[in-house]
DNA sequence: GTGTACTTGCAAATGATTTGCGTATTTAGG
DNA sequence: CCTAAATACGCAAATCATTTGCAAGTACAC
């Protein structure tokens, strides 16, 4: 099936992929509707073997779930995306949760800035 | 100008709004476009008198850019949105900066879970 | 084998947001 | 006050990522 195919893509990947990348990636050896794509990665996203995150640029990312917990330093300029695995928000939201009650459950986080090779190349 | 209506809005306001909370409730005073509110918008976030953050829904949402930096609590069930002014990010980044060369200008962060009344009603 | 349940492709629909374009309205300079 | 250049608007059509309806294809159970 190509549910496997897109799967493995993910699975594959170093960083977390659009539904078009991954739609590119699937059609240089199978046959495949972007369609497909979406409906594939939104059962995915169901069982929990698959993340999705939409960031500011208001396209939806996808992620391996069993990854670790990762966020992304995203350049405003090149839009490249670097993980970072620092994360102390679990903290927070604890804390969160004791003061108000609010039960929460996942969260998102995204810095954005300017890269070091776009740093480099404004000089 | 429609402009100062749509200001007044966001600055009356104390959580963020769409550009259609916007547009509905200027509606009620004043005759607008839905066009024109985002044109003015984007304006006042090019201006960097509004914020704009698109959460995980893929909808954008505005607020005061003077405020005190917030983030919220997003209830997964009734969509409701508290914020929180709970925010230690600063420094996450400041180590991001230093470790990674990468220059942050910038992050959004959005908790996800259920909110107390949803937590109560699904009893 | 026959049915029942997924899986797919294709084309059309969605929904938030943007844009082109022609018309008002504002603002600056004389 | 008066005209020109700059903005602000409205309206309709366009975008673009994503979803959906529908009909055909394929898989697995009994």
């Amino acid at each position: 099936m190509k549910k496997d195919y897109i799967y493995n893509v993910i699975k594959n990947s170093q960083t977390s992929l659009t539904a078009e990348d991954i739609y590119n990636n699937v059609s240089q050896n199978i046959d495949v509707n972007l369609s497909t794509v979406y409906r594939t990665l939104n059962n995915l996203v169901n069982k929990n073997l698959v993340n999705k995150v939409v960031r500011q640029d208001k396209i939806a990312y996808y992620e391996l779930a069993q990854d670790t917990h990762k966020h992304y330093l995203i350049c405003d300029k090149c839009n490249c995306a670097f993980p970072t695995q620092m994360c102390t928000i679990d903290k927070i939201a604890n804390k969160i949760k004791k003061e108000t009650g609010f039960n929460i459950t996942s969260h998102t986080l995204e810095f954005h800035g300017i890269c070091q090779n776009c740093l480099k190349n404004a000089k």
